[in-house]
DNA sequence: TTGTAGGCGTTATCAA
DNA sequence: TTGATAACGCCTACAA
């Protein structure tokens, strides 16, 4: 214990140079085979496992890309995290994920890694994203936003990004409703303060109802609770059920995610309603969930997989000098299911 | 970019030694507190991050906890991995979140990441669990396995572990099926050669079938599809419409995890039939869905922040070494909900 | 309170 | 094809 085997042990235990068992393990052509079959005999048998910090800390560059997920809550992070794994192992890359809390600082948290791990390029996804310039320079390496919503405040020279373009997609959403003939609809939205994609996906909402002629009305604007983890099926079971039981007339729910819908469906059976027959509701994201719910719940299913192909795509074109940024925008699919009825 | 900026610059900038640097950063008493501003500010200015790998290289010990988690699916580890984090910070530990690729070797990643980062200890997540004692014992810091069951094949003393009895809970929960007056109980199960929870929960169900009088049927056996995610609800789906298409009879369908479970209603409703008017249908865990889906499904709840905190509280008593080893098995919990009912 | 110097375990450079 | 040796960036006796 404490002092654990280094490379000089094996390299003393095969009668050899420290160079030779340092060939032998990161499969350098300058080795006699018969050697480099020996020095790793000796390395199973030891057990012997290389110190990755003095490997980063000697390497000057390793072919590495980090993942930086913000809310791993979010259930179809999981199925792009497979993709992106895929995607840069095809290239040889290694892959790292590091998950970031919800407090602390994605780049930050990228600035230190990059110096750790020798990176090559960075994936952020999820999250908000607001950020200096001067921060975002600090970045020696290329990087993507996947899924992340931004603003116009930012020079879209100074980033490269890869998502659905949620203002049109829940005004595709909102617009659909309408049409089917709500014009009392209900939206679980993120609070007034965000400037990400609740700020986007709300804003979808109000132009929509405005090109339906449809009056806007505050008391159907329903922000979820602070207190609770938020896009959660919880929020949208709270917010509804104090939305049920206030005066305020509605046909109709439009929730900014999935979780927030199945929420909300909840809230309305439990009151003795049903889902569609007295209210729509509405869901985004394209959860499998959504399929397997009863009623089925009307969505946007986004695109995961491409989305997810093409970020790695856009990080190798940016490693490689192809291009200096890019913005690459996938649209996405109402899917009508059970949930949604016309009036 | 290239050759980014360290400690020595820093020292030289500010007209300092290195070691007064290193103190400044590391809060160490022995440095003038005008003198720890000065370098502090300088450090600012010039967005100089230290080298993570040098620290741990250099270091000799840090305080810090590793949670290795296998098949991140789970719905219910984030919530456990909330829980870890809270307790491991209130120690005053830092936290590494280390995802392992389902072909991934567990011990093998962990001995890797123990000696790169110095950890203090472990927490394996999920999975399976079958390596031999001698490499176990390539491990040189205290690991506790939480939520992993394990077969009697291990020798207790070579580990410690924190999870439910899932023999036992499973057993509680068909011999309530039973009792209910079910006597053709589906199960969705995993592969037969499963060693892991899923055979302990297949032979809680058959031993409460035998205790309950039931002839076993194989024919209402029916194991996870291997080409489609395990556990997933896509999983209970299919193979429930296979069953439903057979011409097997049966009123219950026990499915080892809540979202086989909620697949297995999915394919139900979607065969025109009702839970739990024709089939009642039961799952395991007890994730937040099974209490928002409709019908509300039956489960066995997991005391997840418990087993959590527990597994941290195990954790730091073989870090003080207050204990060798120690097995602690909690209680879950029967909770009936509208998917099943008696007949 | 501060600075100098040695070493953590590797890999890269160079000479043999 | 090999091996000695100098970095990599940091921390920490020890000395001042």
């Amino acid at each position: 214990m404490g002092a654990s085997i280094t490379i000089i042990d094996i390299a003393r235990m095969c009668g050899v140079g420290v160079t030779t068992v340092s060939r032998a393990i990161n499969n350098h052509p300058d080795i006699n085979d018969e050697t480099k079959a020996m020095v790793m005999k000796v390395i199973k048998e030891n057990h012997y496992v290389p110190n990755n910090s003095a490997r980063n800390l000697k390497r000057s560059a390793s072919k590495t890309i980090a993942v930086l997920i913000k809310g791993i809550t979010n259930p179809f992070f999981n199925q792009m995290i497979q993709v992106f794994e895929k995607e840069i192992k095809r290239k040889k890359y290694s892959f790292i994920l590091q998950r970031v809390d919800d407090k602390q600082d994605e780049i930050d948290v990228a600035i230190e890694l990059e110096k750790e791990k020798r990176l090559k390029g960075i994936v952020f996804l999820g999250g908000y994203f607001s950020h200096s310039k001067e921060k975002l320079d600090q970045l020696t390496v290329p990087f993507v936003l996947s899924t992340i919503g931004m603003t116009d405040e930012f020079d879209a020279n100074d980033y490269s990004s890869v998502s659905v373009d949620d203002f049109k997609e829940s005004y595709k959403m909102v617009d659909y409703l309408c049409n089917q003939g709500h014009d009392k609809i209900a939206i679980i939205t993120a609070s007034m303060d965000d400037v990400s994609i609740g700020k986007l996906r709300y804003d979808g909402y109000k132009k929509a109802l405005e090109d339906n002629g449809i009056p806007f009305n505050n008391q159907l604007v329903r922000c979820m609770k602070e207190d609770i983890e938020s896009y959660s099926m919880e929020n949208g079971y709270m917010v509804t059920k104090e939305l049920l039981e206030s005066s305020e007339e509605f046909t109709a729910i439009y929730a900014l995610s999935d979780n927030l819908a199945i929420g909300a469906c909840k809230a309305i059976i439990e009151a003795g309603k049903s889902v569609p027959e007295d209210y729509s509701v509405a869901g985004f994201d394209g959860l499998d969930i959504t399929f397997y719910y009863n009623p089925s719940i009307t969505t946007i299913r986004q695109p995961v997989d491409e989305i997810a192909e093409e970020t790695i795509r856009v990080l190798f074109d940016l490693i490689n000098k192809k291009i200096t940024h890019a913005h690459r925008i996938f649209p996405a699919e109402l899917i009508v299911r059970e949930s949604t009825k016309s009036r």
